[in-house]
DNA sequence: GCTCAATTCAAACGAACGTTTGAAATTGCG
DNA sequence: CGCAATTTCAAACGTTCGTTTGAATTGAGC
């Protein structure tokens, strides 16, 4: 029994910008501090102490302010994770309402699907870039509270983004495209999540390899030609891998 | 000072069919084990008393016959990532004999990539599809004893089939290619990790979603299109995102 | 059958982990 | 100020971790 985190007094559950400023209160002292740290060593490997000595709090704190190491992992996620799918499907809206009932076109698609995610990474104010890697890893993260902690945040975001280029692209049989889309998402966060073990190999430009903005202006129109490639039919003949 | 893993007698360093067929050794049993734990939950979360206890081995069989928990996991990849890329170098350059000097279509080129892959993941015998699952997770480890380690393993081959997109597309600029390529790894490492999360959003037939051959098929076409795609001119007025 | 090296085993090592506790310090408010 | 709720703190909890140890067991060669 005994007393959970009592917390603030139930107001609000979102941040505390109580009444002053008060920019550097413990609970984002240690949310900072938790992003940098699990984005460098994964969510297990990266203990509490470390955590709470880089933020300059007592080590109770995070049990106190959050509850456990999960529910702090998964508050990380949410700070961000949460406004940016909610941007990407506003600017989505914007612009089916712009386009009139016409269908968007993929690159326009996928351009609600970037510019949240390069807004996040540009806001060098708080480290939003290492936040973007952070995710990335989230994403192959065996562990099943994150699995199922990112597919609620993901679910209904995916589907506003299927059923657009469901419009975009008639042609191609509905299965077909949520395996498109898949890739889409997988080429996306391995590509924010850094990788740096490829870019070594790739012999890419570090300097450039770091510039996500370049980076996705890059993968846009890959996966465009990707989306549009005529759907290779069913079974009728097609055998990619005719063995040599 | 006092013994390091004195082994079998430093006869040979690959895998041991000494003399009998003895399929179950320690050794085996130790590498069997511990790639369907660490595949299951990840390297930290996987604990050494977990695997030897899967194994029926006892617990100081790793550090004898491995050394140290790292050195496991770096032998549970090399056991079979190793023969996987020097098929896929072998199957290239068996396609570019058979080309006698033409140039390879992007399709080709995928295919050398994918079939050696592809009978990791048939081979029921022992796990490989399991191997395949842990083996995208480790791309996105950020420990960096596995990101040193695959990056050794993957360099010569990656290397080999750069040169090989290189000649099948002579009008894309060498940098953006190795973009391409490292998008190509991005998106077939995440497939192949299973990313159970997205096949749920995404609303996949969790039957085909496990079939890794159908999967490839829609795989290949949609990466060797984007391959193929025009070359996005450096910087001159082209813009991906105009803004709203 | 004895020898000696290779292997297995039970037990313990020190360290680090997430979490809990209860008291001290701080803050909000009449 | 004085009371009460909130937050911080040092310390300890019990558990689990990877690794080491030294004796027991095994097995091939003389």
């Amino acid at each position: 029994m005994s007393s959970l985190p009592l917390q603030r007094s139930s107001r609000n559950g979102s941040s505390p910008p109580d009444r002053a400023v008060e920019t550097t209160d413990t609970k984002s002292k240690i949310l900072d501090a938790a992003e940098e740290l699990f984005m460098e060593h994964g969510f297990e490997a990266t203990s509490l102490r470390l955590i709470t000595t880089a933020a300059s709090v007592n080590l109770a704190a995070v049990n106190y302010h959050f509850g456990s190491k999960e529910e702090l992992f998964q508050a990380v996620l949410t700070r961000r994770l949460d406004p940016m799918n909610q941007d990407r499907m506003q600017l989505l809206s914007a612009y089916e309402t712009a386009a009139a009932g016409k269908p968007l076109t993929c690159e326009k698609i996928l351009a609600a699907m970037f510019i949240p995610a390069l807004k996040l990474a540009r806001d060098h104010e708080q480290g939003g870039k290492n936040f973007l890697r952070l995710l990335g890893r989230a994403y192959a993260d065996p562990a099943p509270f994150i699995r199922e902690f990112l597919s609620n945040q993901y679910r209904e975001m995916i589907a506003r983004f299927r059923a657009a280029f469901s419009r975009a692209l008639p042609n191609i049989p509905r299965e077909e495209l949520s395996w498109r889309l898949h890739f889409v998402m997988g080429a996306l966060s391995y590509t924010l999540a850094g990788a740096d073990m490829l870019k070594i190999i790739s012999q890419l430009d570090p300097e450039e390899a770091t510039n996500d903005e370049l980076l996705l202006k890059r993968l846009a129109p890959f996966l465009a030609a990707g989306l549009r490639s005529p759907s290779p039919a069913a079974d009728d003949g097609y055998h990619l891998f005719q063995e040599a």
